[in-house]
DNA sequence: CGTATCATTGACGTCGGTCAATTCGTGTGG
DNA sequence: CCACACGAATTGACCGACGTCAATGATACG
Protein backbone atom coordinates (compact mmCIF):
# COMPACT_ATOMS: atom_id res chain seq x y z
CA UNK A 1 0.00 0.00 0.00
CA UNK A 2 1.65 3.43 -1.58
CA UNK A 3 1.24 5.90 1.28
CA UNK A 4 0.41 9.20 0.72
CA UNK A 5 2.34 12.09 1.88
CA UNK A 6 -0.45 14.08 3.13
CA UNK A 7 -0.34 14.71 7.40
CA UNK A 8 -4.27 14.57 8.76
CA UNK A 9 -6.08 17.15 10.34
CA UNK A 10 -5.90 17.00 13.81
CA UNK A 11 -9.48 16.93 15.89
CA UNK A 12 -10.18 20.55 17.60
CA UNK A 13 -13.58 21.37 19.04
CA UNK A 14 -16.93 21.66 17.34
CA UNK A 15 -16.76 25.25 17.32
CA UNK A 16 -13.05 25.38 15.48
CA UNK A 17 -14.46 22.20 13.05
CA UNK A 18 -13.46 22.89 9.92
CA UNK A 19 -16.62 20.80 7.80
CA UNK A 20 -18.55 23.04 10.55
CA UNK A 21 -20.57 24.85 7.60
CA UNK A 22 -20.47 22.16 4.37
CA UNK A 23 -21.02 19.22 6.73
CA UNK A 24 -24.27 17.53 8.54
CA UNK A 25 -23.68 19.93 11.49
CA UNK A 26 -24.57 23.05 9.69
CA UNK A 27 -28.08 23.42 11.47
CA UNK A 28 -26.28 24.20 14.88
CA UNK A 29 -25.80 27.51 15.71
CA UNK A 30 -22.68 28.47 17.17
CA UNK A 31 -24.12 28.62 20.87
CA UNK A 32 -25.66 25.24 20.26
CA UNK A 33 -22.70 23.20 19.54
CA UNK A 34 -22.50 22.18 23.07
CA UNK A 35 -25.34 19.78 22.34
CA UNK A 36 -23.02 18.07 19.34
CA UNK A 37 -20.01 18.16 21.84
CA UNK A 38 -22.05 16.43 24.57
CA UNK A 39 -23.52 13.67 21.75
CA UNK A 40 -20.22 12.71 19.61
CA UNK A 41 -18.23 10.15 21.11
CA UNK A 42 -14.81 11.51 20.02
CA UNK A 43 -12.45 11.83 17.25
CA UNK A 44 -10.16 9.19 15.60
CA UNK A 45 -7.35 9.22 12.77
CA UNK A 46 -7.03 6.40 10.91
CA UNK A 47 -4.09 5.01 8.70
CA UNK A 48 -4.27 4.90 4.81
CA UNK A 49 -5.63 1.63 4.77
CA UNK A 50 -7.90 0.97 7.28
CA UNK A 51 -11.31 0.39 7.18
CA UNK A 52 -14.22 2.50 8.41
CA UNK A 53 -16.44 -0.16 8.16
CA UNK A 54 -16.95 -3.03 6.13
CA UNK A 55 -19.79 -4.64 4.23
CA UNK A 56 -22.11 -6.76 6.35
CA UNK A 57 -20.66 -5.30 9.70
CA UNK A 58 -22.77 -4.20 12.33
CA UNK A 59 -21.38 -0.65 12.57
CA UNK A 60 -22.02 0.77 16.07
CA UNK A 61 -21.19 3.94 14.42
CA UNK A 62 -21.41 7.00 11.99
CA UNK A 63 -18.84 9.16 10.66
CA UNK A 64 -18.17 12.53 9.40
CA UNK A 65 -14.91 13.05 7.35
CA UNK A 66 -12.49 16.04 8.12
CA UNK A 67 -9.89 14.74 6.73
CA UNK A 68 -9.02 12.53 4.01
CA UNK A 69 -9.85 10.69 1.07
CA UNK A 70 -12.49 7.30 1.98
CA UNK A 71 -13.64 5.20 -0.82
CA UNK A 72 -16.84 3.16 -1.01
CA UNK A 73 -17.31 0.16 -2.61
CA UNK A 74 -18.87 -3.62 -2.85
CA UNK A 75 -17.56 -6.58 -3.88
CA UNK A 76 -19.73 -9.43 -5.61
CA UNK A 77 -19.07 -13.40 -5.32
CA UNK A 78 -17.20 -13.09 -8.78
CA UNK A 79 -14.45 -11.24 -6.82
CA UNK A 80 -15.01 -7.90 -9.15
CA UNK A 81 -15.10 -4.60 -7.00
CA UNK A 82 -17.51 -2.03 -8.01
CA UNK A 83 -16.34 1.41 -6.46
CA UNK A 84 -19.34 3.65 -5.55
CA UNK A 85 -17.99 6.74 -4.63
CA UNK A 86 -14.74 8.78 -3.15
CA UNK A 87 -15.45 10.58 0.08
CA UNK A 88 -13.84 13.54 0.81
CA UNK A 89 -14.35 15.90 3.67
CA UNK A 90 -17.38 17.04 4.96
CA UNK A 91 -19.40 13.46 3.82
CA UNK A 92 -21.57 11.91 6.65
CA UNK A 93 -20.63 8.50 6.45
CA UNK A 94 -22.60 5.05 7.35
CA UNK A 95 -26.29 6.52 7.63
CA UNK A 96 -28.66 4.23 6.09
CA UNK A 97 -32.47 3.71 6.53
CA UNK A 98 -32.04 0.81 8.59
CA UNK A 99 -29.87 2.37 11.49
CA UNK A 100 -29.92 -1.24 13.04
CA UNK A 101 -29.52 -3.48 9.89
CA UNK A 102 -25.85 -4.33 8.49
CA UNK A 103 -23.58 -1.60 6.20
CA UNK A 104 -24.27 -2.28 2.62
CA UNK A 105 -20.85 -1.31 1.42
CA UNK A 106 -17.34 -1.02 2.68
CA UNK A 107 -15.73 2.22 3.18
CA UNK A 108 -11.46 2.23 3.32
CA UNK A 109 -9.42 4.72 3.65
CA UNK A 110 -7.13 5.98 0.73
CA UNK A 111 -4.56 8.09 2.49
CA UNK A 112 -4.55 8.60 5.99
CA UNK A 113 -7.99 10.35 7.75
CA UNK A 114 -9.44 11.60 10.14
CA UNK A 115 -13.09 11.07 11.23
CA UNK A 116 -15.47 12.66 14.12
CA UNK A 117 -17.43 9.86 15.29
CA UNK A 118 -21.53 9.88 16.19
CA UNK A 119 -22.78 6.72 18.21
CA UNK A 120 -25.42 5.13 15.92
CA UNK A 121 -28.42 4.31 18.33
CA UNK A 122 -28.48 7.48 19.50
CA UNK A 123 -28.96 9.07 16.45
CA UNK A 124 -32.78 8.78 15.10
CA UNK A 125 -33.75 10.32 18.34
CA UNK A 126 -31.10 13.12 17.53
CA UNK A 127 -32.79 13.54 14.52
CA UNK A 128 -36.31 13.67 16.05
CA UNK A 129 -35.27 15.83 18.75
CA UNK A 130 -33.56 18.56 16.50
CA UNK A 131 -35.79 18.75 13.28
CA UNK A 132 -33.56 20.93 11.38
CA UNK A 133 -30.50 17.85 11.84
CA UNK A 134 -33.41 15.30 9.85
CA UNK A 135 -33.78 17.78 7.47
CA UNK A 136 -30.16 18.51 6.77
CA UNK A 137 -29.80 14.28 6.84
CA UNK A 138 -32.05 13.96 4.26
CA UNK A 139 -30.72 16.83 2.27
CA UNK A 140 -27.03 14.98 2.41
CA UNK A 141 -28.58 11.47 1.00
CA UNK A 142 -30.05 13.14 -1.59
CA UNK A 143 -27.25 15.13 -2.76
CA UNK A 144 -25.49 11.26 -2.30
CA UNK A 145 -28.16 10.35 -4.55
CA UNK A 146 -27.78 12.88 -7.15
CA UNK A 147 -23.94 11.52 -7.14
CA UNK A 148 -24.90 8.34 -7.61
CA UNK A 149 -27.06 8.42 -10.60
CA UNK A 150 -24.46 10.86 -12.26
CA UNK A 151 -21.83 8.10 -11.74
CA UNK A 152 -24.58 5.19 -13.28
CA UNK A 153 -25.19 7.60 -15.69
CA UNK A 154 -21.38 7.81 -16.59
CA UNK A 155 -20.95 4.06 -16.24
CA UNK A 156 -23.90 3.05 -18.24
CA UNK A 157 -23.74 5.30 -21.62
CA UNK A 158 -20.83 7.08 -21.41
CA UNK A 159 -17.12 4.74 -23.69
CA UNK A 160 -14.33 4.52 -21.94
CA UNK A 161 -12.43 7.99 -22.70
CA UNK A 162 -15.34 10.08 -21.68
CA UNK A 163 -15.81 7.61 -18.20
CA UNK A 164 -12.25 8.19 -17.01
CA UNK A 165 -12.41 11.84 -18.55
CA UNK A 166 -15.68 12.00 -16.40
CA UNK A 167 -14.57 10.88 -13.18
CA UNK A 168 -11.44 13.03 -13.18
CA UNK A 169 -12.87 16.21 -14.04
CA UNK A 170 -15.35 15.64 -11.23
CA UNK A 171 -12.70 14.91 -8.88
CA UNK A 172 -10.78 17.67 -10.29
CA UNK A 173 -13.78 20.26 -9.77
CA UNK A 174 -14.43 18.95 -5.97
CA UNK A 175 -10.99 19.68 -5.37
CA UNK A 176 -10.99 22.89 -6.77
CA UNK A 177 -14.28 23.56 -4.61
CA UNK A 178 -12.76 23.01 -1.96
CA UNK A 179 -9.31 25.04 -2.35
CA UNK A 180 -7.10 21.95 -2.71
CA UNK A 181 -5.18 22.47 -5.97
CA UNK A 182 -2.06 22.91 -5.86
CA UNK A 183 -0.24 25.98 -6.62
CA UNK A 184 0.13 25.40 -10.21
CA UNK A 185 -3.38 24.25 -10.55
CA UNK A 186 -2.65 20.52 -10.48
CA UNK A 187 -4.66 18.09 -8.26
CA UNK A 188 -3.60 15.46 -6.07
CA UNK A 189 -5.72 12.60 -6.38
CA UNK A 190 -4.35 9.20 -4.54
CA UNK A 191 -6.20 6.97 -6.44
CA UNK A 192 -4.25 4.24 -8.45
CA UNK A 193 -5.65 3.03 -12.05
CA UNK A 194 -6.87 0.15 -10.43
CA UNK A 195 -9.14 2.65 -8.64
CA UNK A 196 -10.46 4.54 -11.54
CA UNK A 197 -10.84 0.95 -13.07
CA UNK A 198 -13.17 -0.55 -10.52
CA UNK A 199 -15.12 2.64 -10.21
CA UNK A 200 -15.78 2.93 -14.37
CA UNK A 201 -16.35 -1.29 -14.72
CA UNK A 202 -13.12 -0.88 -16.58
CA UNK A 203 -9.47 -2.78 -16.57
CA UNK A 204 -6.48 -1.25 -15.38
CA UNK A 205 -4.69 -2.34 -18.53
CA UNK A 206 -7.73 -0.38 -20.64
CA UNK A 207 -7.90 2.72 -18.15
CA UNK A 208 -3.79 2.99 -18.36
CA UNK A 209 -4.31 3.29 -22.22
CA UNK A 210 -7.07 5.48 -22.54
CA UNK A 211 -5.08 7.45 -19.78
CA UNK A 212 -1.71 7.29 -21.79
CA UNK A 213 -3.98 8.50 -25.23
CA UNK A 214 -5.47 11.81 -23.00
CA UNK A 215 -1.60 12.19 -22.33
CA UNK A 216 -0.63 12.23 -25.70
CA UNK A 217 -3.46 14.57 -26.48
CA UNK A 218 -2.87 17.03 -23.74
CA UNK A 219 -5.79 16.70 -22.42
CA UNK A 220 -5.35 15.40 -19.10
CA UNK A 221 -2.53 14.08 -17.73
CA UNK A 222 -2.85 11.83 -14.50
CA UNK A 223 0.43 9.97 -13.00
CA UNK A 224 1.80 8.90 -9.70
CA UNK A 225 -1.48 10.54 -7.79
CA UNK A 226 -1.64 14.07 -9.30
CA UNK A 227 -3.60 15.18 -12.13
CA UNK A 228 -2.80 17.99 -14.54
CA UNK A 229 -6.12 19.29 -16.90
CA UNK A 230 -5.76 21.20 -19.72
CA UNK A 231 -8.71 23.66 -19.81
CA UNK A 232 -12.52 22.66 -19.20
CA UNK A 233 -12.97 24.50 -22.82
CA UNK A 234 -10.84 21.75 -24.25
CA UNK A 235 -12.14 19.36 -22.61
CA UNK A 236 -16.14 19.55 -23.30
CA UNK A 237 -16.40 17.20 -26.62
CA UNK A 238 -15.02 14.61 -24.12
CA UNK A 239 -17.59 15.08 -21.59
CA UNK A 240 -20.61 15.01 -23.62
CA UNK A 241 -22.57 17.10 -20.97
CA UNK A 242 -22.78 19.27 -17.53
CA UNK A 243 -21.35 17.20 -14.84
CA UNK A 244 -20.51 18.58 -11.33
CA UNK A 245 -24.01 19.48 -9.95
CA UNK A 246 -22.87 18.44 -6.05
CA UNK A 247 -19.50 18.86 -4.43
CA UNK B 1 -47.19 3.62 -27.19
CA UNK B 2 -48.39 0.42 -26.15
CA UNK B 3 -51.53 1.04 -23.54
CA UNK B 4 -51.09 -1.06 -20.60
CA UNK B 5 -54.83 -2.90 -19.43
CA UNK B 6 -55.05 -2.32 -15.72
CA UNK B 7 -56.87 0.76 -14.73
CA UNK B 8 -55.66 2.97 -12.27
CA UNK B 9 -56.06 3.16 -8.68
CA UNK B 10 -58.59 5.71 -7.69
CA UNK B 11 -57.94 8.73 -5.26
CA UNK B 12 -59.51 8.15 -1.98
CA UNK B 13 -59.27 9.77 1.61
CA UNK B 14 -55.80 9.56 3.24
CA UNK B 15 -57.46 7.25 5.63
CA UNK B 16 -57.97 4.82 3.31
CA UNK B 17 -54.59 5.32 1.73
CA UNK B 18 -53.50 2.31 0.26
CA UNK B 19 -49.63 3.37 0.42
CA UNK B 20 -49.87 5.40 3.93
CA UNK B 21 -47.89 2.31 5.74
CA UNK B 22 -45.09 2.45 3.34
CA UNK B 23 -44.94 6.09 1.76
CA UNK B 24 -43.51 9.28 3.52
CA UNK B 25 -46.68 9.60 5.44
CA UNK B 26 -46.28 6.75 7.58
CA UNK B 27 -45.22 8.89 10.60
CA UNK B 28 -49.11 10.50 10.95
CA UNK B 29 -51.36 9.09 12.88
CA UNK B 30 -54.79 8.21 12.46
CA UNK B 31 -55.71 10.96 14.23
CA UNK B 32 -53.18 13.00 12.54
CA UNK B 33 -53.93 12.61 8.60
CA UNK B 34 -55.79 16.10 8.80
CA UNK B 35 -52.20 17.61 9.02
CA UNK B 36 -51.56 15.89 5.60
CA UNK B 37 -55.36 16.18 4.16
CA UNK B 38 -54.81 20.08 4.58
CA UNK B 39 -51.67 20.03 3.33
CA UNK B 40 -51.96 18.02 -0.14
CA UNK B 41 -52.90 19.43 -3.12
CA UNK B 42 -55.14 16.61 -4.37
CA UNK B 43 -54.90 13.40 -6.31
CA UNK B 44 -54.04 13.36 -10.25
CA UNK B 45 -54.49 10.62 -12.63
CA UNK B 46 -51.83 10.28 -15.84
CA UNK B 47 -51.96 8.89 -18.94
CA UNK B 48 -49.50 6.42 -19.92
CA UNK B 49 -46.59 8.29 -21.53
CA UNK B 50 -47.40 11.24 -19.52
CA UNK B 51 -44.70 13.42 -17.58
CA UNK B 52 -44.37 13.88 -14.34
CA UNK B 53 -41.35 16.15 -14.36
CA UNK B 54 -38.73 16.91 -17.18
CA UNK B 55 -34.79 16.84 -16.55
CA UNK B 56 -34.21 20.53 -15.36
CA UNK B 57 -37.74 21.56 -15.20
CA UNK B 58 -38.25 23.95 -12.41
CA UNK B 59 -40.70 21.84 -10.53
CA UNK B 60 -43.68 23.03 -8.16
CA UNK B 61 -44.57 19.45 -6.94
CA UNK B 62 -43.70 16.38 -5.25
CA UNK B 63 -45.51 13.10 -6.05
CA UNK B 64 -46.54 10.28 -3.92
CA UNK B 65 -46.80 7.36 -6.54
CA UNK B 66 -50.67 5.72 -5.04
CA UNK B 67 -50.57 3.13 -8.49
CA UNK B 68 -48.87 2.81 -11.56
CA UNK B 69 -45.16 2.15 -13.47
CA UNK B 70 -42.74 5.30 -13.40
CA UNK B 71 -39.34 5.19 -15.24
CA UNK B 72 -37.05 7.77 -14.22
CA UNK B 73 -34.13 8.25 -16.38
CA UNK B 74 -31.14 10.68 -18.02
CA UNK B 75 -30.82 11.73 -21.58
CA UNK B 76 -27.29 12.56 -22.18
CA UNK B 77 -25.51 14.71 -25.13
CA UNK B 78 -25.11 11.64 -27.30
CA UNK B 79 -28.90 10.75 -27.09
CA UNK B 80 -28.39 8.10 -25.35
CA UNK B 81 -30.77 7.33 -22.50
CA UNK B 82 -30.05 5.75 -18.80
CA UNK B 83 -32.78 4.75 -16.70
CA UNK B 84 -32.31 5.07 -13.03
CA UNK B 85 -35.01 3.08 -11.57
CA UNK B 86 -38.43 2.13 -11.94
CA UNK B 87 -40.74 3.90 -9.37
CA UNK B 88 -43.72 1.63 -7.96
CA UNK B 89 -46.33 2.44 -5.82
CA UNK B 90 -45.22 3.85 -2.08
CA UNK B 91 -42.21 6.03 -3.75
CA UNK B 92 -42.13 9.47 -3.00
CA UNK B 93 -40.87 11.02 -5.81
CA UNK B 94 -39.50 14.82 -6.93
CA UNK B 95 -37.86 15.49 -3.59
CA UNK B 96 -34.00 16.86 -3.87
CA UNK B 97 -31.58 18.09 -1.50
CA UNK B 98 -32.14 21.62 -3.62
CA UNK B 99 -36.06 21.57 -3.17
CA UNK B 100 -35.87 25.26 -5.09
CA UNK B 101 -33.71 23.53 -8.23
CA UNK B 102 -34.31 22.31 -11.37
CA UNK B 103 -34.91 18.33 -11.45
CA UNK B 104 -32.23 15.95 -12.12
CA UNK B 105 -33.16 13.29 -14.12
CA UNK B 106 -37.01 13.11 -15.99
CA UNK B 107 -40.29 10.58 -14.67
CA UNK B 108 -42.43 9.55 -17.37
CA UNK B 109 -45.24 7.07 -16.71
CA UNK B 110 -45.27 3.86 -18.32
CA UNK B 111 -49.00 3.11 -17.30
CA UNK B 112 -51.96 5.09 -16.47
CA UNK B 113 -50.77 5.89 -12.99
CA UNK B 114 -52.17 7.88 -9.63
CA UNK B 115 -50.12 10.27 -7.48
CA UNK B 116 -51.34 12.19 -4.48
CA UNK B 117 -49.49 15.82 -4.92
CA UNK B 118 -47.66 17.83 -2.43
CA UNK B 119 -46.59 21.07 -3.12
CA UNK B 120 -43.15 21.63 -3.29
CA UNK B 121 -42.37 24.98 -1.36
CA UNK B 122 -44.27 24.53 1.61
CA UNK B 123 -42.46 20.99 2.44
CA UNK B 124 -39.45 21.80 3.86
CA UNK B 125 -41.23 23.60 6.74
CA UNK B 126 -43.24 20.70 6.93
CA UNK B 127 -40.55 18.62 7.40
CA UNK B 128 -39.53 20.79 9.64
CA UNK B 129 -42.66 21.11 12.19
CA UNK B 130 -42.98 17.79 12.23
CA UNK B 131 -40.06 15.88 12.98
CA UNK B 132 -40.67 12.26 12.12
CA UNK B 133 -41.52 13.08 8.84
CA UNK B 134 -38.14 14.74 7.92
CA UNK B 135 -37.05 11.00 9.32
CA UNK B 136 -39.16 9.31 7.02
CA UNK B 137 -37.60 11.10 3.90
CA UNK B 138 -34.36 10.60 5.13
CA UNK B 139 -35.16 7.37 5.20
CA UNK B 140 -36.70 6.88 2.07
CA UNK B 141 -34.34 8.60 0.45
CA UNK B 142 -31.32 6.35 1.92
CA UNK B 143 -33.52 3.35 0.72
CA UNK B 144 -33.33 4.81 -3.01
CA UNK B 145 -29.49 5.62 -2.38
CA UNK B 146 -29.40 1.90 -2.05
CA UNK B 147 -31.51 0.95 -4.73
CA UNK B 148 -28.93 3.13 -7.03
CA UNK B 149 -26.15 1.40 -5.50
CA UNK B 150 -27.38 -1.76 -6.36
CA UNK B 151 -27.88 -0.66 -10.20
CA UNK B 152 -24.69 0.97 -10.31
CA UNK B 153 -22.83 -2.59 -8.80
CA UNK B 154 -25.09 -4.66 -11.87
CA UNK B 155 -24.07 -2.28 -14.61
CA UNK B 156 -20.50 -1.92 -13.90
CA UNK B 157 -19.06 -5.11 -13.06
CA UNK B 158 -22.00 -8.07 -14.14
CA UNK B 159 -22.06 -9.32 -17.80
CA UNK B 160 -25.25 -8.95 -19.95
CA UNK B 161 -27.00 -11.98 -18.51
CA UNK B 162 -26.52 -11.53 -14.87
CA UNK B 163 -27.45 -7.81 -15.92
CA UNK B 164 -30.64 -8.78 -17.29
CA UNK B 165 -31.73 -11.17 -14.96
CA UNK B 166 -30.68 -8.98 -11.94
CA UNK B 167 -32.93 -6.57 -13.04
CA UNK B 168 -35.91 -8.75 -13.73
CA UNK B 169 -36.01 -10.82 -10.65
CA UNK B 170 -35.53 -7.04 -8.55
CA UNK B 171 -38.93 -6.61 -10.29
CA UNK B 172 -40.31 -9.98 -10.12
CA UNK B 173 -39.09 -9.56 -5.95
CA UNK B 174 -40.72 -5.84 -5.76
CA UNK B 175 -44.27 -7.35 -7.47
CA UNK B 176 -44.09 -9.95 -5.34
CA UNK B 177 -43.80 -8.08 -1.87
CA UNK B 178 -46.51 -6.26 -2.71
CA UNK B 179 -48.74 -8.88 -3.73
CA UNK B 180 -48.93 -8.00 -7.39
CA UNK B 181 -48.06 -11.56 -8.57
CA UNK B 182 -50.84 -13.13 -10.96
CA UNK B 183 -52.73 -16.46 -9.73
CA UNK B 184 -50.37 -18.55 -12.25
CA UNK B 185 -46.95 -16.72 -10.59
CA UNK B 186 -46.37 -14.66 -13.32
CA UNK B 187 -45.31 -10.80 -12.74
CA UNK B 188 -47.05 -8.69 -15.47
CA UNK B 189 -43.95 -5.79 -16.48
CA UNK B 190 -45.08 -3.26 -18.71
CA UNK B 191 -41.44 -2.83 -19.94
CA UNK B 192 -40.18 -3.11 -23.07
CA UNK B 193 -36.78 -4.63 -24.31
CA UNK B 194 -35.72 -0.95 -25.06
CA UNK B 195 -36.47 -0.29 -21.38
CA UNK B 196 -34.56 -2.81 -20.26
CA UNK B 197 -31.67 -1.87 -22.60
CA UNK B 198 -31.35 1.72 -21.52
CA UNK B 199 -31.53 0.42 -17.63
CA UNK B 200 -28.80 -1.49 -18.39
CA UNK B 201 -26.38 -0.23 -20.68
CA UNK B 202 -27.11 -2.35 -23.29
CA UNK B 203 -28.60 -2.34 -26.89
CA UNK B 204 -32.37 -3.77 -27.53
CA UNK B 205 -30.67 -5.89 -30.17
CA UNK B 206 -28.47 -8.17 -27.67
CA UNK B 207 -31.10 -8.15 -24.76
CA UNK B 208 -33.20 -10.02 -27.34
CA UNK B 209 -30.97 -12.49 -27.67
CA UNK B 210 -29.92 -12.69 -24.21
CA UNK B 211 -33.89 -12.92 -23.25
CA UNK B 212 -34.30 -15.51 -26.19
CA UNK B 213 -31.48 -17.57 -24.30
CA UNK B 214 -32.66 -17.90 -20.64
CA UNK B 215 -36.37 -18.41 -22.55
CA UNK B 216 -34.99 -21.42 -24.43
CA UNK B 217 -32.76 -22.63 -20.89
CA UNK B 218 -35.89 -22.56 -19.33
CA UNK B 219 -34.85 -19.97 -16.60
CA UNK B 220 -36.43 -16.64 -17.34
CA UNK B 221 -39.20 -16.25 -19.63
CA UNK B 222 -40.38 -12.37 -20.52
CA UNK B 223 -42.40 -11.48 -23.10
CA UNK B 224 -45.39 -9.53 -23.88
CA UNK B 225 -45.05 -7.89 -20.70
CA UNK B 226 -45.15 -10.58 -18.39
CA UNK B 227 -42.49 -12.31 -16.55
CA UNK B 228 -42.19 -16.50 -15.95
CA UNK B 229 -39.42 -17.33 -13.60
CA UNK B 230 -38.27 -21.02 -13.33
CA UNK B 231 -37.64 -20.65 -9.57
CA UNK B 232 -35.39 -18.50 -7.11
CA UNK B 233 -32.75 -21.50 -6.64
CA UNK B 234 -32.52 -22.20 -10.57
CA UNK B 235 -31.52 -19.00 -10.43
CA UNK B 236 -28.68 -18.42 -8.00
CA UNK B 237 -25.78 -18.95 -10.53
CA UNK B 238 -27.15 -16.43 -13.13
CA UNK B 239 -27.35 -13.72 -9.81
CA UNK B 240 -24.08 -13.86 -8.32
CA UNK B 241 -24.97 -12.50 -5.09
CA UNK B 242 -28.29 -11.57 -2.77
CA UNK B 243 -30.24 -8.78 -3.93
CA UNK B 244 -33.45 -8.02 -3.03
CA UNK B 245 -32.79 -5.65 0.18
CA UNK B 246 -35.42 -2.45 -0.71
CA UNK B 247 -38.72 -3.20 -2.01
C1' DC C 1 19.13 -6.05 -2.55
C1' DG C 2 14.60 -8.81 -2.60
C1' DT C 3 9.88 -8.10 -2.60
C1' DA C 4 5.57 -5.86 -3.46
C1' DT C 5 2.75 -2.65 -5.77
C1' DC C 6 1.78 -0.12 -9.74
C1' DA C 7 2.17 0.95 -14.59
C1' DT C 8 3.16 -0.20 -19.35
C1' DT C 9 3.08 -2.80 -23.60
C1' DG C 10 1.82 -6.35 -27.09
C1' DA C 11 -0.67 -10.31 -28.91
C1' DC C 12 -4.88 -12.09 -29.13
C1' DG C 13 -9.81 -13.05 -28.14
C1' DT C 14 -14.69 -12.03 -27.23
C1' DC C 15 -18.65 -9.80 -25.61
C1' DG C 16 -21.69 -6.98 -27.06
C1' DG C 17 -22.59 -3.12 -30.62
C1' DT C 18 -24.05 -1.64 -35.38
C1' DC C 19 -26.66 -2.03 -39.39
C1' DA C 20 -30.28 -3.77 -41.89
C1' DA C 21 -33.84 -6.78 -43.20
C1' DT C 22 -37.81 -9.35 -41.71
C1' DT C 23 -41.51 -10.70 -38.79
C1' DC C 24 -44.85 -10.20 -35.34
C1' DG C 25 -48.62 -8.02 -32.83
C1' DT C 26 -51.95 -4.79 -32.20
C1' DG C 27 -54.68 -0.91 -33.06
C1' DT C 28 -56.96 1.93 -36.74
C1' DG C 29 -59.56 3.32 -40.41
C1' DG C 30 -61.92 2.48 -44.77
C1' DC D 1 -63.38 -7.69 -42.40
C1' DC D 2 -59.35 -6.53 -44.59
C1' DA D 3 -55.54 -3.25 -45.42
C1' DC D 4 -52.49 -0.68 -43.48
C1' DA D 5 -49.46 1.54 -40.13
C1' DC D 6 -46.49 1.45 -36.45
C1' DG D 7 -43.95 0.01 -32.72
C1' DA D 8 -41.70 -4.05 -30.81
C1' DA D 9 -39.09 -8.15 -31.43
C1' DT D 10 -36.20 -11.20 -34.03
C1' DT D 11 -32.38 -12.64 -36.88
C1' DG D 12 -27.93 -12.62 -39.33
C1' DA D 13 -23.58 -10.61 -40.98
C1' DC D 14 -20.05 -8.00 -39.55
C1' DC D 15 -17.08 -5.33 -36.52
C1' DG D 16 -14.74 -2.89 -32.85
C1' DA D 17 -14.17 -1.49 -28.12
C1' DC D 18 -12.55 -3.44 -24.42
C1' DG D 19 -10.95 -7.65 -21.84
C1' DT D 20 -7.49 -11.38 -20.93
C1' DC D 21 -3.04 -13.04 -20.46
C1' DA D 22 1.61 -12.46 -19.93
C1' DA D 23 5.93 -10.26 -19.89
C1' DT D 24 8.59 -6.18 -18.63
C1' DG D 25 9.68 -1.81 -16.12
C1' DA D 26 9.49 1.54 -12.64
C1' DT D 27 9.35 2.90 -7.89
C1' DA D 28 9.17 2.36 -3.03
C1' DC D 29 10.12 -0.06 1.14
C1' DG D 30 12.18 -3.26 4.68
Amino acid sequence: MRVWPRLPYIPTACAACPIRSVGVCRPFAEDRLDIVERFKSGDRILRAGAHLYRDGDNCTELYNVLDGWIVLYRIVESGRRQILDFALNGRFLGYQADLGGPMTHSAECLTDTSVCVFPRRAFASLMNEIPPLSLRVSELTSMELLRAHDQLVNVGVRPARARIAHLLLDLYHRLKERGFLEDNGEAEIPLTQNHIADSLGLTNVYVSQVLKQLREEKRLDFRNGRLWVSDYETLTDLIDFDLLRVV
